[in-house]
DNA sequence: TACCCCATGTAATCAGTTACATGATTAT
DNA sequence: ATAATCATGTAACTGATTACATGGGGTA
């Protein structure tokens, strides 16, 4: 199999995979709790990519336990997979953040609307602030050095946002 | 027409268009000029969206003028489903960062190889820093307030990257 | 006259979202 | 019993990237 063709998704699913067996459901709760503001995927992904690895023989299917739980364990060959893709550049970011595109043209929206925009994407980012800021003492005495960097990384992006939004609000206009 | 399906990509273009007529080149080179950080475009998207446009009679195409060039006019329904589209709550952003990914893998590159990508990282943001920076004054003195935040937050996401990354090459792994 | 940048567009493919559909287990 | 949550999966669609293909106009 050519391992040119991983994914980041599906590379992302076989770095989960390091730690021990995992179901669909599991992968998509560990993205979500763990990369989500840097990668995020839906559980169609992954449960396609866990198929398309499986038949690649990256991946082991293994017997459905309770619940229809299927978990998947990394094969030999899915590791030597994962380490060529991961020893490879990584790619640019891209970001879509729609409230950017609506403050960009928020001459043409009403102050107070705009406003509301940002209370409401500030809420939002408060909270998430607050839970990444809980892990930080378990991952520390964890000594994860590389998942608590990415911590940190989201940690500091929303604060950035928040930060910004209160100096947006700051002005005259609401 | 229904404004509901007035995706953000075409918002965009709508919102661009309220300054005057401008070609698909135009369109991209605005885009990745101005808010490429928060949204991004490819010119196939550009092209396609403005003939979509164009059929739903959101926007006029012009006369041809010199090197092909097709300058695309904003309709007063173009305006009118714009105003609707930026009156609606924002979505949540979404981000891929693979050097966030091959970080949170970290354990599983070498160390100066993790250093490496970083330092290559690192050089971009600055640069894009730089560049944002040189357009602070401009829009100060234009006083375009809108575009001034969004360019700010560019900042701020540049310099966080930045800081981050000297944060992570500290420590003493390279 | 040759090269570079401007400029438009299509085709093929890949990635990602949403809606639909189903069923098991646990807690109340 | 019943509701909530766990769990898997497919189908249809929409969005986005990449490669291909073409040609005009300016400048060295």
């Amino acid at each position: 199999m050519n391992r040119q063709d991983l994914n980041p998704t599906a590379a992302s699913i076989l770095g989960f995979l390091h730690e021990g067996p995992l179901t669909g459901w599991d992968l998509v709760n560990k993205t979500t709790t763990t990369i989500a503001d840097f990668w995020n995927v839906t559980k169609s992904q992954v449960y396609g990519e866990l198929r398309h690895l499986a038949e690649q023989g990256l991946v082991r299917e293994g017997k459905t336990g309770r619940r229809e739980r299927r978990p998947y364990t990394i094969t030999k060959s899915g590791r030597a997979a994962f380490s060529e893709w991961i020893a490879r550049e990584p790619g640019e970011k891209t970001m879509r953040f729609p409230l950017a595109l609506t403050m960009y043209f928020g001459r043409h929206v009403e102050p107070s609307r705009l406003a509301a925009f940002c209370r409401g994407h500030r809420a939002r980012h408060v909270a998430q602030l607050e839970t990444l800021q809980g892990f930080v003492p378990v991952l520390q005495k964890a000594g994860a050095d590389h998942e608590l960097a990415v911590l940190k990384l989201g940690i500091g992006f929303h604060a950035l946002v928040v930060n910004w939004i209160d100096d947006v609000l700051k002005k005259p206009d609401r």
